[in-house]
DNA sequence: CGACGAGTGAAGCGTTTGGTTAAGAGCGCG
DNA sequence: CGCGCTCTTAACCAAACGCTTCACTCGTCG
């Protein structure tokens, strides 16, 4: 047998050749239906194709999957997560082989990845606003940690981000479009509080509520916080800044926070800033997207429209809600690591 | 030429053979890095073999997916959308082996899918408290319209539910476990409030202020809301539910909630309840599961956890934070129609 | 203008896939 | 027990995949 030079199929660690989206498929159907025989029909198949690919997964990963039980089968702990992850793939597959087949066709697509806490607080009114001068935009929120950001534009998995400026990478560009201040709020009521100037050591142990992304040290909220000791055995989490902010209203502890978003309620009393040392702390949000022809036509008019006044003025209207029929809820981007 | 007499590989519509992970990673590679060359170098394969990847993709899209311009690449609309799509299968597509190949390694898992509101407001303290029981618990909250949840259980993409019960599906079962009443709630300031009792004319027309699912028709508050004659067009929508109870605080409109949640709130005054027709909606919330065998260990411990006081006791402290270190935010699952 | 680099095409090869039939192994049940 | 149903295994095959090397086109830049 005459075999060229430096041919050498499958050679270890590059384009190899495992888990194919067919077979992930035919496990799929065999899960959800939970018979080989239904899932062969449903798959247009013989059941030996069906039991073969499961075969070849079974091989794979030293595993049975799934083994025969009363009315159906049950799943061994690794077949429940091939199950979701392959549920997952083989959907998402089919999905993005529509959505390509319908690119083109008119709708402006942006994909802004952000910061929790922008993504919860800062993109609504600026997403809404941008939507009125782009008509038939179809926008999505990716909530990811600041670090990941460069890693989602160059791998188009998102096509702006908002939050901190994107360093050290020469085929991105970030533009600086809007100051804002940090500042520690508590409830009136809260011990600590209208004494002299508060000191790290003091704040380091307080019960700090957090949004979800609090301690992102890439954020300069989560930097500043962890320089004075905060860590996530200390601080406590809420589902979205709001509900910290409302149980640091109820007195149940600090919390650090754009000063705009709390501005009616320092007005109105029913939170304070507390005098820190090194608060507030300033800052400015950065737009950021790939250079020249490799940002998208909606990303570049979206980098044009955030230093205009009307995203200015969106933002600091503070009024979050968009018309339902518009909204779309933030996804939270899982990394690959 | 003898054809075996059934035999017809690609039937139509069957398994067949389209768009494999190899092409997706070659795809990824080039959208990344900006070159063929450079994608061949870093995959460890020829370029040929990355351009023929590449070629296959275009020819089953129709569309040439990125042309070459100055210091790299300038996607097509078609191939953004495909990068972005094929990042995410690749990358999922990898955790899913590393996932699979890691289970049974002592930790439990647990992926709870809810209603919005319920993943914000009920999940919190309920998994805190689980997790608490049951030592080394991964638990993971997806986020879905109560439609799907039949769906996502039988897919295995999620293995316990909580929300309304799940009917009409033999292989799941349904357990009712904490009574629930959603109230009517505006700022004390609010015009129409602490007058006689309102009747649906007048709500219709009111400006709801919701959290993402507030419509959501599978819910009793959503199915409560659409008969009033609400809809999307005259609905606010919210990052989440505490934002939007918030903005009702603030005199901005109205929102139906569960009570318990608003208790403080209630009895501070700074919200009040509307004497609504109809109100309070009474509920019960489920949590649901597959039957026997095909329900994992941990589902099952927990759909026998959410029964015990425990539980109940955990939700209704109503301390919607968890620490830090233990929190994970909320997937909002995307289904693929 | 010539040379170089990058990308595509073509030809060719071994492997795998994805499918078929046909036959055997397990298992519940009347 | 034997029957039927389901699943697996075996043997087989066409087609596609995933590689390679070699040759060619096409900008770009000195």
């Amino acid at each position: 047998m005459i075999v060229p030079e430096g041919y050498c199929p499958v050679p270890g660690g590059a384009l190899m050749t495992a888990m194919t989206l067919t077979q992930l498929r035919a496990f799929v159907a065999v899960a959800r239906l939970g018979s080989v025989k239904a899932a062969a029909e449903s798959l247009g198949v013989t059941e030996p194709a069906v039991s073969g690919a499961v075969a070849v997964l079974r091989r794979e990963f030293g595993d049975v999957l799934f083994i025969r039980a009363a009315g159906g089968i049950s799943l061994t702990a690794g077949g429940r997560r091939l199950a979701a992850g392959a549920a997952e793939i083989v959907g998402l597959a089919e999905e993005t082989r529509h959505r390509v087949r319908e690119a083109g066709a008119g709708t402006a697509h942006l994909r802004v990845a952000a910061t929790e806490t922008s993504a919860e607080q800062i993109l609504p009114p600026l997403l809404a606003a941008f939507g009125r001068r782009q008509p038939d935009l179809d926008a999505a929120t990716l909530a990811a940690p600041a670090a990941v950001f460069a890693e989602l534009l160059q791998d188009r998995r998102a096509d702006v981000t908002v939050g901190p400026a994107v360093t050290g990478h020469p085929g991105i560009e970030s533009i600086p479009f809007l100051r804002f201040q940090l500042v520690v709020v508590a409830s009136p009521g809260y011990a600590p509080a209208h004494q002299t100037r508060l000191v790290p050591a003091q704040l380091a142990r307080a019960p700090w509520l957090l949004g979800p992304s609090g301690l992102d040290p890439d954020t300069l909220a989560g930097a500043f916080l962890t320089r004075l000791g905060v860590d996530s055995a200390r601080a406590t989490a809420f589902p979205s800044v709001t509900a910290s902010l409302n149980a640091v209203a109820s007195g149940a502890g600090l919390s650090l926070v754009f000063q705009h978003v709390v501005r009616d309620e320092l007005r109105r009393g029913s939170l304070v800033a507390l005098d820190v040392v090194g608060t507030p702390v300033a800052g400015i949000l950065h737009a950021s997207a790939l250079k020249g022809d490799r940002r998208s036509a909606t990303a570049a008019a979206f980098c044009r429209f955030v230093t205009t006044p009307a995203a200015t003025q969106a933002l600091l209207a503070r009024s979050a809600g968009v018309p339902m029929s518009e909204f779309r809820p933030a996804v939270h981007v899982t990394i690959w690591s």
